[in-house]
DNA sequence: TGACAAATGCGACTAATTCGCATTAACAAG
DNA sequence: CTTGTTAATGCGAATTAGTCGCATTTGTCA
C-alpha cells in the first residue's frame, strides 16, 4: 500500500518542504501513520509510534497531528461519539462511512460528493475549507 | 418562524406519540428548542429552559436530547471542535455549513447532498441510517 | 388510587484533549 | 563546528463535554 520510496527520508522531507522542524517523534508518527491502511486514533498511533520510539508521548501525538492537520498533510476524522481518527492526506479523495453494526470505518471512493458539497457552498458564497461528513449505515 | 399550533400542548402531543413520557421538563425544554432558530448547544438550552422552569438540570437537558434523537424528534450536529448543537428534526431536510471566520451556522438548503449519499452508499451495499454533515468554508 | 417503571437532580466521575512549564533540541547564521 | 533563538517535547495537572449512580419524585395505566 505503501510505495517502497516513502521511507523515513521522504517524510524528513515532506515535514521539512511544510515548513516544520523535524524532530525524532514527528518522524516516528508519520511513519507510523503513512503504514496503517486503516484509521488510527491518537491513542492507537501512541501505542504504535512507541514500538518504534520510546521516547513520545502522547501529547506530542496530539500536537502533531494537530500540526500536520494545519498544514494539510492529514486529515481528522471527527466521530459522533469516538476519539478521532486520523490518515495522512489522501492522493485519491474520498468520504468515509461507518458501519454502525460493527463500527468498521468503510472508505466511500470518488469525488462526487466533495464536489456537490463545494458546488452547493459556492452558491452560497463561500468555499469549503474542509468538511466533515459522518454517514451512519447499516449493511443491506 | 414556528407556527401558532406548536404551543407546548402539541410538543406534549408529539412527546406522547413518540411513546416518551411527557415530564414538565421535558415540555419546557422542546419548547424553548422549537422556539429557537439558531441551532443551541446544550449549555445554550439549560440556560434557556432555566428562564421558563428552573427545575430542569443539566443532565436532564443532555439526556432529553439523547432520547429525542433516539426518537428520530431531534437532530444532533457534531462539531469540529465545539459542543454538539441541536435542532428539532426538519420538516425540509438541509445540511449545515459553518463559517470559519464568524463561526455562524449557515443551513444548506435542498436534499441534493442527501441523495447523492444515499445513492453511493447502496452502491457499497449499505443503506444511511443517519448523516451529518458539516462544512466549514469562508466566504469568497 | 396505587403500583411500578421511568425520569429527575445532584454531584461524582470519565474520557478526550489541552495547557503550563521547565528542559531539550532543530536549525540558521556565523 | 559552535552558538543563539525559538520551537518542540515530556510530564502531569487542568479543562471540558458528556455520563452515571443513586436516592427521590412522578408519569402512566390498570
Amino acid at each position: 500500500m505503501v510505495s517502497a520510496l516513502n521511507n523515513g527520508l521522504d517524510y524528513r522531507q515532506m515535514l521539512r518542504d511544510a515548513g516544520l522542524r523535524v524532530t525524532p517523534q514527528r518522524a516516528s508518527i508519520v511513519t507510523i501513520l503513512s503504514e496503517t491502511d486503516d484509521h488510527p486514533s491518537v491513542e492507537d498511533l501512541y501505542e504504535k509510534t512507541r514500538t518504534l520510539d520510546d521516547t513520545v508521548s502522547v501529547a506530542t501525538v496530539y500536537r502533531t497531528m494537530s500540526v500536520l492537520e494545519n498544514a494539510g498533510l492529514v486529515r481528522k476524522l471527527v466521530m459522533d461519539d469516538a476519539p478521532a481518527r486520523y490518515e495522512m492526506m489522501p492522493q485519491t479523495d474520498h468520504d468515509h462511512l461507518v458501519d454502525v453494526e460493527s463500527g468498521d470505518l468503510v472508505e466511500i471512493p470518488g469525488t462526487e460528493i466533495a464536489e456537490l458539497m463545494g458546488r452547493v457552498a459556492s452558491e452560497l458564497g463561500y468555499h469549503i475549507v474542509s468538511h466533515h461528513t459522518v454517514i451512519r449505515a447499516r449493511k443491506v
